[in-house]
RNA sequence: GGCGCCAUGGUGUAAUUGGUUAACACGUCGCCCUCUCAAGGCGAAGAGUUCGGGUUCGAUCCCCGAUGGCGCUACCA
């Protein structure tokens, strides 16, 4: 292993950041990390009818949100065509390469042929057979050609990939593909290999997808007197169904589980344990921050097999990594989502932050995403707050409930202290002189006081209300409206 | 169709690389706690390792075959 490798992450910006490309990004980078090396992003923009700068915007704003900083670049592959076609004159000279004078209509009707005859639909090498001189004339009379790599007629191309192990591909079945168009663009087959060669890439760490690509690419490394670097496929990320990710699936960039309200730690470390195990990292050890991922990162914990996304688990990372922030920490992730939501919070509340963050402590532990907190606990934050009408439907269908919350109100007002001991003993001696039962009052409370069926310690929630807000919200009990009953 | 790769509970992964009652996490279910819901504590169900052959004293692990899934099969990347 040299001591500083250089790995690369390189998208083509015609999408947004996805799930599988975040993932490969994300080993490029705790490989990278973890052996002091450098990670290059590059971007692979030469089918210009797909690309677009607003999908680079994207992938950039994905790969911040998760941590995943670059050391080089971004290097944009439409602003590097000279190397390309430099790389393909090397490799014509070479006569590992040869114009091919074909036209997308013939091929396409030999292939048509092909296919109808049941054979195999591989270019036919026939210009291939042209001599060096009747080549250059028809390139000389101005005839547009396209540059085809000459593969091996026979033989094998073999590399060894440090998660799959010595994969081995038949020459024969390999296509004399294309290295550049015939307008002088690169296809990927030359782009990458004319990249990662430049670049001095020492470990190429991609999507298993690419596993039948890379013959083609050895044999580039090979003509080019190139030293071959260490490739390292990644199995793919399946959805729930078992086929492979995609938007029918749902969320599927990574930008929308930011939005989910996901929290970009724990998207991180769930998916870094797609696919890889933390051997080190001992039974039961799953929450993992960045430092110790990037120490415990080896491509011998990759596993070959693909992983089915499951969303049940990524909401057990989030709310963990919520749970674990301090409320300091979590304020400003909330104050965005607050802001995304359009939802605006009493200036009121925000003004007094120790009370803000005391609010913020005591949700923070129930909730499953960042949309909570403009969500079902808008009612800690502002006056404006929904019922929720199966919660007013099931703890206030008696009217006296509401009568004796209002009764309730007055006892707190006059209380002389306003602590979780002093309204709980209370209410408590209230219900009593009443002769209802504690739990009635309470979960009455707990609805005209947030709006929820559900929600932290009843008593808790008064002290993080104040009083006045508590006061004003159970005298509001009677006008809570009621689900008709139908 | 051809070529390549993969295959452990519902999901993600382990299994000192041929010797364990096949482990852990998520999820599910139950109990405890309790003002609700989470959390937490305790416990349970759930795979005999896709199937069939082999090799071996012994296969999750090695070999062969089948099946299934995925990938590639473009002048896309």
């Amino acid at each position: 292993m040299p001591p500083t490798p250089r790995v690369r992450f390189a998208p083509s910006p015609t999408g947004y950041l996805h799930v599988g490309g975040a993932r490969t990004a994300l080993f490029n980078w705790l490989f990278a990390r973890h052996f002091g090396g450098t990670l290059i992003l590059r971007i692979e923009d030469t089918d210009f009818e797909r690309s677009s700068s607003a999908m680079v915007d994207g992938i950039l704003e994905g790969m911040r949100w998760l941590g995943i900083l670059w050391d080089e670049g971004p290097f944009f592959q439409s602003q590097r065509l000279g190397l390309y076609r430099a790389t393909a004159d090397r490799l014509l000279a070479a006569g590992a390469a040869y114009p091919c004078f074909c036209t997308r209509e013939e091929l396409e009707a030999r292939r048509a042929e092909a296919a109808a005859a049941g054979r195999p639909p591989m270019y036919d090498r026939r210009c291939r057979a042209l001599s060096p001189e009747a080549a250059a004339a028809r390139r000389a009379a101005g005839e547009p050609a396209a540059v085809r790599f000459a593969v091996p007629l026979d033989g094998a191309t073999s590399f060894d990939d440090a998660v799959f192990g010595a994969v081995s591909f038949l020459n024969a079945e390999l296509e004399d593909f294309v290295l550049l168009r015939s307008d002088g663009i690169p296809t990927y087959h030359l782009s990458v290999v004319a990249d990662d060669v430049e670049m001095r890439l020492t470990n190429i760490i991609r999507g298993a997808d690419h596993i039948s690509n890379t013959p083609k690419q050895v044999l580039q490394y090979r003509a080019l007197g190139a030293p071959l670097p260490v490739f390292a496929h990644l199995p793919l990320i399946l959805g729930p169904d078992k086929t492979r990710l995609s938007k029918r699936h749902g969320a599927t960039s990574v930008i929308a589980y930011k939005e989910l309200g996901i929290v970009p730690e724990a998207f991180r470390n769930f998916l870094a344990l797609l696919g890889w195990a933390p051997g080190a990292a001992g039974p039961g050890r799953e929450i993992l921050p960045a430092n110790e991922l990037v120490q415990l990162f080896s491509l011998g914990g990759i596993t070959k097999s693909n992983a089915v996304f499951d969303n049940d688990k990524l909401a057990w990372f989030n709310t963990e990594y919520i749970r674990a922030y301090t409320p300091e920490q979590l304020l400003p992730l909330v104050e965005s989502e607050w802001a995304a939501a359009g939802f605006v919070p009493d200036p009121g509340i925000l003004r007094d932050r120790e009370k803000l963050l005391g609010t913020i402590a005591l949700l923070q532990t129930r909730a499953r995403s960042l949309r909570d907190f403009a969500g079902v606990f808008r009612a800690y934050f502002s006056d404006e707050f929904p019922y929720d009408e199966a919660a007013a439907a099931k703890f206030l269908k008696e009217p006296t409930t509401a009568a004796l919350l209002l009764a309730l109100a007055e006892r707190l007002r006059a209380s002389p202290e306003f602590t979780e001991a002093s309204t709980e003993a209370t209410l408590r001696l209230f219900a009593e002189e009443q002769g209802v039962k504690a739990g009635v009052l309470i979960n009455g409370a707990r609805v005209a006081l947030t709006g929820q069926g559900v929600a932290p310690s009843l008593f808790a929630v008064m002290v993080a209300l104040g009083r006045a807000r508590t006061v004003a919200r159970l005298q509001a009990a009677p006008a809570i409206p009621l689900p008709a009953r139908g």
